[in-house]
DNA sequence: TTGGAATGTCAACAAGACTGACGTATTCTA
DNA sequence: TAGAATACGTCAGTCTTGTTGACATTCCAA
C-alpha cells in the first residue's frame, strides 16, 4: 500500500513520494479548467478570448493604470496586449487617457460597458471558487492559499503581493 | 477593517467576503503561471509547447492508451490533437501501433526518448511542487488537493479520479 | 539642445485552438 | 450479410494570442 498523505520524517522535512507531487500536478492541470470554464464561456458569447478577460480584470482592480504597469503583471508582450486593448477601446469598454504628468503614458479605465461585463465575469468566476471555499472549509481554504503562494514565482509574488495591500 | 479569513455564520454556511473571494482567484491566476513556467522553458528547447507536454504527460501516465481516451481527458479536438501527435511520432518520441483486438484503434507508447523528455518535464514540475508542499506543510497539502478537487467540472473531476485509480 | 531611454502603436508571422467535410478501415447490429 | 456506427487520419479555413521588427512620440539628462 502507498502513502496517500504526507508525512513527517525525522530531519523535519516533509516526505514527499512521486505520486503524491504527481496528484498535485494533476489537481492543478484538472483544476485550472474548471476555474476558467465559466468566463470562457461568457466571453465566447462577446467574441473575446481569456486575454481580455484578464486585460478588464486587472484594469478593474487598479483604474488608471498605464500600458506599462499592465504588462509586468499579465507577463505579455506589448504588443500582445495592444491588440487586446484595442478592440476593448474600440468595443467602449476600456477608456485610453494620454497621462498630465508624463504625456507617454496611457491611463485606462473601464467604462461603465466594461464594468457590466467584468461584474458578469467575476460574478461567475467567484461562484465557482464560493462553491469550492465552502465544499472544502476554512482550514482547507487556508491551506490552498499557502500552497499555491509557495508555487508562484518570486516576481509574481510580488505583483500578487501588491496587488493585495490595503485589502488584507 | 476587512476580514481576511473565512468564519462560518449561525446558518453553518461559510461566511466569504468577495475579497476573499477575488484574492483565491488571482492566486489561481499567478501560481499556474510558475506551474507552467518550468516546463515551459525546457519546452522551448526542443521547439515544442504545451500542447506536447500534455499528451506526453498522459501516455505517460496510461501508456497504450488511444487517441480518442486522450482526447476526453485533454478535452481538444482531434484535429489539434493529432497535428501535435504526428510531430511527436515523426520525431520518435510516441509510438503509434496497430490495436490487437480492435485493429481500428491506435495505442500510443512513449518511446525511450520519449520518456526521457517526459522525465525532464516532470523533474522540474515535480520540483516545485514539492518545495510548495514542503514551504505550505501537510495540513495545507490537504485543503490544498480539496478546494481544487472542489473546482472542477463534473466530467473532469472523473477524469481525474479514474487515473488516481490504482495509486491511492 | 540633442541623443538615448521609455511608452505606446502598427504590421506581419507562428502556434495552437476551433469547425466542417471527407476518406478509410473496422466493428457492431438489425 | 448489408448498412450503421466507431476510430482514426487529413485537408482547408478561421480565430485567439503569443512572438519580432519597425516606428512615432515624449521625456530626460549629458
Amino acid at each position: 500500500m502507498t502513502m496517500s498523505h504526507p508525512t513527517t520524517t525525522p530531519n523535519g522535512l516533509l516526505f514527499l513520494t512521486d505520486d503524491q507531487l504527481r496528484k498535485g500536478i494533476e489537481a492543478m492541470f484538472f483544476a485550472y479548467r474548471g476555474f476558467t470554464a465559466d468566463p470562457d464561456r461568457i466571453l465566447a458569447k462577446h467574441g473575446y478570448g481569456r486575454a481580455h478577460h484578464r486585460a478588464i480584470h486587472f484594469i478593474h482592480r487598479s483604474p488608471g493604470t498605464t500600458v506599462n504597469n499592465l504588462l509586468s503583471i499579465l507577463g505579455v508582450t506589448k504588443q500582445s496586449l495592444n491588440r487586446v486593448l484595442r478592440t476593448l477601446v474600440a468595443d467602449g469598454l476600456v477608456s485610453n487617457t494620454v497621462g498630465a504628468r508624463d504625456k507617454r503614458e496611457r491611463h485606462l479605465h473601464l467604462t461603465e460597458k466594461g464594468e457590466t461585463l467584468e461584474r458578469a465575469l467575476s460574478d461567475a468566476q467567484r461562484d465557482r471558487m464560493r462553491y469550492a471555499f465552502r465544499t472544502a472549509g476554512p482550514e482547507a481554504v487556508a491551506g490552498f492559499r499557502q500552497v499555491l503562494e509557495a508555487m508562484m514565482d518570486e516576481d509574481m509574488r510580488h505583483s500578487y503581493e501588491a496587488l493585495l495591500d490595503g485589502t488584507e
